[in-house]
RNA sequence: GGAGGGGUGGGAGAGUGGCUAAAUCCAGCAGACUGUAAAUCUGCCCGCUUCGGCGUACGGUGGUUCGAAUCCACCCCCCUCCA
């Protein structure tokens, strides 16, 4: 397909389009001028991870060609808790817990959008959600949707069949999204909602309400559901999400995570998370075998730009480099440090590198001393002996558990 | 309110008095092979441990028993049907 708008070009060719409610009318309103357009986002965490990303690079592409982005934070419908692709409840977070969340996630969106004047906006549906009165609310937009048809949406009939509960709370979750964008579209004239492709039935529901509420064509776009080449979730790895929040995931680790992207996806996270031209993504994906790591490096590199900055981003690379490609100790590892004293006395194992963050229990050190997968200095350990100052080299003691987590105590 | 079914480790799901820290599968970790890839094979996968053990754990609390995830009582929660 091929569109007249640069948004829908670009998130085209860059395979960020699931489906759209009216393609070709977004195309032209997006070509004619201005469209303002949001994605909400759940607050249910101190931080968004991964999984999120392709999200925010929508909102980014649509500053990039000239319009106006809306990250809508869910401080009220995070309340309610989203039953989308839940085969149970969730437990319910309390005001301030979601009032935290959201203060920590905001961060991250500074990176990919310039708020202010005249630039992106971030809201909080908490803001009108909380207001609405019941009874009202139910007059004016309850006796818009009927119950057979909810019935028929994945999210409910999930619950239905699996006869887990869905709770009557979580029934109306999609008429708080629904009402999100009327609202959006009254304060903002907002025009276009995004979002996962799980999200297509709460997007349409928010594109017949404005239609119904307002008698206005608002549209609705989603992305394909992420998942790498063999299935998995986007966003996911051993140690547990990976996170935009530099304080829980860092540049670091997060650049070892696209690095360690499976060479069937690298084309498609090229295109995705990082802003190169699609000519040079295109190369770099038709590279074969080995070379294709440096594709690989290139993408971790510019992903991490992206959240990071260029500097951290090129700093994690160094590290890196240094520490797989010359088995070198990198100061960019994480480290721990420790009073010379305390080394002197006798480091013990297990402690540093449970607090490196290597480890989670002694009994899984042993466990990896025993499959022979724990290094001191590159040299594979066979004791839990303490470390020790004689294991200084260059005022550090880097540690290894198997060949891709590293790290550094460091005397000081 | 009544009748029946159910609540087990990150998830799914066996087990129905000792052989059960609990089958199996998924997820995860490590080793081998490689390219910090994929696939495959192997080992591991509650915590602590002076490696002898110890402590926790099968919704909760009590009880029976030499011994309980398994039996009993009460309670909590979920599901189905009936009212």
């Amino acid at each position: 397909m091929k569109f007249k708008s640069d948004f829908l070009q670009t998130l085209d060719e860059r395979g960020l389009i699931h489906q759209g409610t009216n393609l070709e009318g977004l195309d032209q309103r997006l070509a004619a001028g201005v469209v303002t357009g949001y994605i909400g986002f759940d607050a249910t965490a101190r931080s968004l991870h991964a999984g999120s990303l392709i999200q925010i690079m929508l909102l980014h592409w649509l500053a990039e060609t000239g319009h106006r982005p809306i990250a809508l934070m869910g401080g009220g419908t995070t309340k309610v808790g989203d039953p989308t692709g839940r085969d149970q409840s969730r437990a319910l977070l309390t005001d301030s817990e979601i009032d935290a969340n959201i203060r920590s996630i905001k961060g991250a969106f500074e990176r990919f959008l310039n708020f202010g004047a005249g630039g992106a906006i971030m809201a909080n549906n908490d803001d009108w959600l909380s207001r609405l009165s019941y009874v009202e609310f139910l007059r004016d937009y309850g006796s818009l949707f009927t119950i057979n048809r909810m019935l028929t949406f994945d999210s409910v009939k999930l619950r239905l069949e699996r006869e887990s509960p869905m709770t009557f709370l979580e029934f109306n979750y999609m008429l708080m999204q629904a009402y999100d964008f009327h609202e959006l579209h009254r304060r903002h004239g907002c025009a276009l909602q995004m979002g996962g492709s799980d999200q297509w039935g709460n997007i349409v529901n928010g594109v017949e309400l404005c239609r119904r509420k307002d008698g206005a064509e608002v549209f609705g776009l989603t992305t394909p559901l992420l998942t790498t080449a063999s299935g998995k979730k986007m966003g996911k790895t051993e140690s547990g999400a990976v996170w935009l929040n530099a304080d829980m995931t860092s540049a670091y680790d997060y650049w070892q995570y696209w690095r360690n992207t499976g060479d069937a996806d690298v084309g498609a996270m090229l295109a995705r998370f990082t802003k190169l031209p699609m000519a040079e993504v295109s190369r770099l994906a038709a590279l074969g075998g080995a070379e294709i790591n440096e594709a690989k490096k290139i993408l971790a590199t510019e992903a991490t730009a992206l959240l990071h900055g260029r500097p951290a981003a090129e700093e994690a690379a160094e590290t890196a480099r240094r520490t797989f490609e010359e088995g070198a100790s990198a100061s960019g590892l994480p480290t721990m440090t420790v009073s010379r004293a305390e080394l002197d006395a006798g480091l013990p194992l297990f402690r540093a590198f449970a607090e490196t963050g290597l480890i989670a229990s002694n009994g899984e050190g042993r466990r990896h001393i025993t499959a022979g997968a724990i290094r001191v200095n590159d040299v594979p350990r066979t004791h839990e002996n303490p470390l020790t100052t004689d294991e200084l080299v260059d005022g550090a003691i880097k540690l290894s558990v198997g060949r891709k987590k590293h790290a550094l105590v460091r005397a000081i």
